[in-house]
DNA sequence: GCGTTAATTCAAAGCGCTTTGGTAAATGAT
DNA sequence: ATCATTTACCAAAGCGCTTTGAATTAACGC
């Protein structure tokens, strides 16, 4: 059933039709509501290439997800992120793009984008302190809403971030004030723009706490389980491993108290950890007391907002560029404990 | 820049332009050359919605990742899939479109894509035993493909699927003739297709050994880490606790472990678990030894191969109904070893 | 009762593409 | 040289919608 037959069948011209169903004033309430009953009863619902060819707008976000060259990693958080933001589409009557590329071409997807009218506006997801995506979307007069910030930026742009440099601050003096003195730090690629800002928010509390940091401790890699535990393994085989670790993600956490049970020694006690916690669905961190003592903010929540400021953007209905800044939770569980007397180095 | 402007740029009509573009015969060697060169100089590419209008498809896929009402769970498997599959469209210059469902109204999403016209065909994620969608898509004539069987149907369909039962037939009988007595099952929800599979496999492997099962032992729910680690908090807590475990997931098995090494017992050694382990790329099952013994088959490349299948199916390169049963590794890691004495019951 | 305004409705153009049904020129067969 | 093909191109219709500009009717003021 297309406009034309529907039209024919209630008598009616197109135009109002199409209006009545569009919710515009210019038609009277009955045959508005006869317009609307008759559409429901015959399943009809418009044409989204015609709409789209007629309007001029595609009523689409684009996501773009960039699976790592490295490892070919996709990452985690992605799916609650959209699981958040696709909700809000829903309710909009917007539609997901998701593009997946392999070998960061991600601008030929959004240059693709533009030229042929795919989306309304798209997502920027993993931003680097240097972003060139910015420039380009800019270039490109695409909108779009970044999750996460880019540092090299100065210009004004849309995004909602978790304050990362002050969660990590938090983070590490919790740790710094139960008495560690010596932390590891095992962070996601510090090209990223978060796992700079949570490198800077550990210096801050260890220079707040008047204490040195041991370059040897700072980890940086894509946030694995392996990864978490290689990190976690090498610092505690040195000579005075640390006695707490500040970890960018729950995945590499779990791979860290592997390191640390696997050499017999108890998480939480021998060796505290602080971790990020995105509170995915299915890494639900302890029902009653957490797991692990962690920073903990909703990537789902993220997603949700985001979408909501990019469509108030696409849609006309916000013309003002805003941002978002969400402070995390610190949540204390099981993980950490206060420093105890320096551990004896024991032969793996 | 447009099909219009950029044929009076040529000289030419739109029709040959058009034709050039898309590699029809009936344009000469020349001139199709001299057109494609200008497309690429101009930077114009085909809207793809008008394109759409005016061939009746649309070069979009379907995904509609359904969020659990229980525990809002998303599916991290999920993001693997799509990365295999989005790698797939973009080569066939199809895109994904993602729905987000919060309540199992994906029936609707269904009927939504026919009626509007947004999709081409659609991904069935997750089928159930019974499962409604598929009678749905038929009756709705909209092309789809299974990631998955449903157990309750009977009529040929396009599905892709691991053999779920005979791998874990085969990794239960590994355990069984390590001289495991007592083996527990931590499964997904099995109103799930392929969960019901696995348990079946679980059973026949039982009835391969002449030993009976014990129903106290078989746990379902939704995978997560936290359901890994209570199933198997609680059955270790039991009289006669079984010595190894069935996972359903890399995720449960770490919340298995997680509820192993909490009571003071090693995994591989005091109690065994074989997982399913569909080869996420942040959960690396190790680098050189597996950390779990398991039965692995890459999610993502299912997605690949699962897209392919469809697109072949949406674009008429493939007529008939096509059917793919993988079969999946049996890794041996260190999570497994030979049935010990019976252990003293640990008093936590 | 008549001009004016507001309330409804409509016909037709246009969004940017593909494709049908041609035509004109070039080629081939006889 | 003539007719039948083939080759290379084109004008125009149509995909299903929105929207402009106009027309009709109803309501209103005096």
């Amino acid at each position: 059933m297309n406009l034309k037959e529907l039209s024919k069948q209630l008598g009616l011209s197109q135009t109002t039709v199409s209006r009545a169903i569009n919710g515009y004033p210019e038609v009277s309430l009955a045959t508005r509501n006869r317009v609307q009953d008759a559409a429901r009863k015959f399943g009809y619902s418009p044409n989204v290439r015609a709409k789209g060819l007629a309007t001029g707008r595609s009523l689409a976000i684009g996501h773009v997800v960039s699976v790592s060259q490295t490892h070919e990693m996709m990452n985690p958080v992605f799916g609650d992120f959209i699981a958040g933001a696709g909700d809000v589409y829903a309710r909009h009557g917007y539609e997901m793009i998701l593009s997946v590329v392999y070998d960061n071409t991600e601008e030929e997807v959004y240059r693709n984008h533009k030229r042929r009218g795919t989306v309304d506006g798209v997502i920027v997801h993993g931003p680097l302190i240097q972003e060139p995506r910015i420039d380009l979307l800019n270039e490109l007069g695409l909108p779009y809403a970044v999750h996460g910030r880019s540092s090299g930026h100065s210009g004004p742009y849309t995004w909602l971030d978790v304050n990362n440099r002050s969660s990590f601050r938090r983070a590490t003096s919790f740790l710094l004030d139960l008495g560690h003195q010596r932390l590891g730090l095992i962070n996601g690629l510090e090209a990223m723009d978060f796992a700079a800002r949570r490198r800077d928010g550990f210096e801050d509390a260890h220079k707040d706490h008047a204490l040195a940091l041991d370059p040897a401790l700072l980890y940086s890699g894509e946030m694995t389980e392996g990864y978490g535990y290689r990190a976690a393994s090498e610092m505690l085989s040195m000579d005075t491993p640390p006695t707490g670790f500040l970890i960018s993600s729950m995945i590499s956490a779990i791979g860290a108290r592997r390191a640390i049970e696997e050499r017999g020694l108890k998480m939480g006690r021998d060796v505290s950890i602080v971790t990020h916690d995105d509170a995915l669905s299915y890494l639900e961190n302890g029902s009653s007391v957490p797991i692990f003592t962690a920073v903990r903010s909703s990537v789902r929540d993220a997603g949700r907002q985001l979408a909501e400021m990019l469509i108030a953007k696409v849609s006309g209905t916000e013309t003002q560029i805003k941002t978002a800044l969400l402070e995390a939770q610190l949540v204390v569980g099981n993980s950490t404990g206060p420093m105890r007397p320096p551990l004896r180095k024991t032969h793996t």
